[in-house]
DNA sequence: GTGCCTTGTCATAGC
DNA sequence: GCGCTATGACAAGGC
């Protein structure tokens, strides 16, 4: 929370939280922005919203019937801050920290923030008070160590107020809500308008807003008790239920405000601490969006440049969303692209594709975007995040759903193969093989020997039929492991247009196809409930005790054992000849390797017998000189070709004939002959 | 029609 | 003995 406060003291007149999802290695970031309080306020609204001693900023996110959505935010006093830090990645960290606890084998990290209201401005409610009262308060915020100890969950316990209280009246004068600076030179005007309009002395609006705190501080313990004792047993249960329903797969009305609710059940994320006191800024004040302008609010700063949720879903257009709101649905969808593309196609982000987006005119424009923007997250990831955690338990069980997927209405949008093939493709390399096979057969022949876990996200993948094509294409022939998913390998036209692969890839297509309905056909025919990835991938014990459960003829056991064998050693086959092939390539590279260094070695054979060969030269030269010096006795030069240099290994030389160093080799090569 | 390539399948050995 | 894997051999289909 402090850090969103450095953010804010930062960013100036809008505040940027991210809601991010890490779902399996898809990363979807949410954009939510506190907007400035217009300075069209009037003095009792401001005073909602903090009162004109410090800026309030609000969020309306939600509608009004959600009760959370208004935040206001305590102004950090200008503090310059370190721009060095990594803010973003501190509140990371931060949400991170919280963690989701209802969520199996899937993070969602959520930041909320809470309502601090205008009356309780000293931070007596939710995080915002949590953090302050963490040591850091407002002034605090930006020094404090990210998540050591001041995070929102930390520093809860702590009685929030009182540093808050001690702050908040320390300096009770008007303090424009300068937003960083950029909101406070246009808001000029309306800071002498609160003053003008505020004719109690700053003390009794001292006295009377620290009497509010107080006041408010109680009811919020109270309702931090109440909320700390019911869900004990009330939270959990709905959790647990929740949890329950999304992984029986019967409830997908899974909601973000479900997310909400469920967080608020923990004391510090309470919602409950968010005022009711107070209508939504965006939808009370008509002018909140129009006063936008007077802000001068930058909006393409708000644009993530990140991957967002909508971003992530919009990229498939042909995506259908399956369940109940598909109108609304789609209407948010076309909201936000009202959002995003109905503005000003100048302001193009740099070195993004995305548009930016000017301050919408409507209101409810903003309202509807805003929501909707949450409500997707609801409608679409949220049954991703249940799928996954279905998919990912270690429990699971593969004929759990398997009778799921066989449920008309379950589990057969195209947006989880979205996410399947996000996560899958998280996984890194997903296994050598050239056996695509086409996610509209529901029973495959063959399957690679991958981990458990991607198989199940791939079995919900294939199972989807809404024909979708995605990157898939993208990792064929990429993988060098033995761990086969063929199954991944969507061959998609762009694939099929590969220069050199297209006529393999179709061939192998039909061939995979035509055997793989052999053996389907074979199942279909024996009334097999099983799919034949299942029947291969599935692991011993669980094969077996599947083929225990179901009452199977020994014509269908025998089948299935067929199919099974034939699955695996389809795979091993595919292995063995990838590993001759690597073998194979491994060897030329060898004998490329041993060329190589034959010829290195040829030529360093050639310089050494040409330094042999220069090195005799010298000698003969040497030896010509010496003999051209020599003299006899009689004082003639000595013959060269009669007689020859012998040097001793005491140093000395000696002149010998010719004759006598000929027998001598001759005698020493008959005695080495003799040793030998 | 033939040869080559790819893939599936079977049989078998080994762990 | 069973299950799995590896591998050689063969067959089938496509080009």
């Amino acid at each position: 929370m402090k850090l969103l406060k450095q953010w804010w003291s930062t960013g100036g007149g809008l505040l940027h939280l991210t809601v991010l999802l890490s779902l399996a290695g898809l990363r979807v970031d949410l954009d939510l922005y506190l907007l400035p309080p217009p300075p069209t306020l009037l003095q009792d609204e401001l005073l909602l919203l903090g009162g004109p001693t410090r800026s309030a900023y609000a969020l309306s996110p939600f509608p009004a019937s959600g009760g959370w959505g208004r935040t206001s935010l305590l102004h950090p006093k200008g503090r310059e801050l370190d721009p060095a830090a990594s803010l973003e990645g501190q509140l990371l960290r931060e949400v991170r920290a919280l963690g989701v606890p209802f969520i199996p084998h899937t993070r969602v990290d959520a930041w909320l923030v809470h309502s601090v209201a205008a009356g309780d401005a000293a931070g007596t409610h939710g995080l915002l008070g949590a953090a302050a009262s963490s040591g850091a308060g407002v002034d605090g915020g930006s020094q404090a160590a990210p998540g050591g100890g001041g995070g929102p969950r930390a520093g809860r316990s702590s009685p929030l107020a009182a540093d808050e209280e001690e702050k908040a009246p320390v300096e009770p004068t008007a303090q424009v809500p300068d937003a960083g600076g950029r909101a406070s030179q246009e808001n000029q005007v309306p800071r002498e308008r609160y003053e003008g309009m505020d004719h109690r002395s700053e003390e009794e609006k001292n006295e009377e807003r620290v009497s509010g705190q107080k006041e408010k501080l109680q009811q919020n313990n109270e309702d931090e008790n109440k909320v700390a004792d019911k869900p004990e047993w009330e939270a959990e249960k709905t959790a647990e239920s929740r949890n329950e329903i999304h992984l029986n797969g019967t409830d997908t009305s899974f909601s973000l405000e479900d997310l909400f609710q469920l967080l608020s059940s923990q004391p510090e994320y309470s919602l409950e601490n968010i005022s009711e006191d107070f209508p939504p800024l965006l939808g009370s004040t008509s002018d909140g969006i129009n006063s936008l302008a007077h802000y001068n609010v930058n909006f393409t700063q708000a644009i993530s440049h990140d991957v967002n949720l909508h971003e992530a879903m919009l990229l498939y257009p042909n995506t259908t969303f399956r369940r109940e709101p598909v109108a609304r649905t789609s209407q948010a969808q076309e909201q936000f692209l009202q959002l995003n593309f109905h503005s000003n196609p100048e302001q193009t982000l740099p070195g993004t594709n995305i548009t930016g987006f000017v301050p919408p005119v409507d209101n409810q424009m903003w309202n509807l975007t805003s929501q909707d923007l949450l409500y997707d997250l609801d409608a679409n990831i949220l049954d991703e995040i249940n799928l996954l955690s279905l998919v990912t338990e270690e429990n699971f069980d593969p004929m759990e759903v398997s009778q799921l997927f066989e449920e008309p209405d379950s589990l057969n949008s195209s947006h989880h193969c979205n996410f399947s093939l996000s996560v899958c493709d998280e996984e890194g390399a997903i296994g050598y093989s050239s056996d695509p096979v086409s996610p509209h057969y529901d029973l495959e022949g063959a399957v690679g020997g991958y981990y458990p876990e991607s198989s199940k996200l791939c079995h919900m993948h294939q199972r989807n039929e809404s024909g979708f094509h995605g990157d898939l294409t993208f990792h064929i022939f990429h993988d060098h492991t033995y761990h086969t998913k063929p199954d991944e390998l969507e061959p998609t036209s762009e694939s099929l247009s590969w220069p050199g692969k297209s006529q393999k890839v179709s061939r192998y297509l039909n061939d995979t196809h035509r055997n793989l309905s052999r053996d389907e056909q074979r199942a279909k025919a024996l009334h097999i409930p099983f799919s034949v990835d299942e029947i291969v991938r599935m692991p011993v014990d669980s094969f077996n005790s599947m083929l225990s459960r179901y009452y199977l003829t020994d014509l269908q056991v025998s089948l299935i054992r067929d199919i099974r064998r034939r699955g695996k050693n389809k795979v091993a086959a595919q292995n063995c000849r990838k590993r001759k092939l690597d073998m194979i390539l491994n060897l030329e590279d060898e004998v490329c390797n041993l060329q190589a260094k034959k010829e290195t070695l040829k030529r360093e054979q050639a310089q050494c017998n040409k330094s042999i060969t220069i090195m005799k030269q010298k000698l003969h030269d040497l030896c010509h000189d010496v003999f051209s010096r020599l003299k006899d006795s009689e004082g003639r030069p000595v013959d060269p070709n009669l007689y020859a240099l012998q040097c001793n290994h005491d140093g000395t030389v000696l002149i010998v004939p010719k004759e006598l160093v000929t027998s001598g080799h001759k005698k020493e090569g008959q005695k080495g002959k003799r040793k030998k």
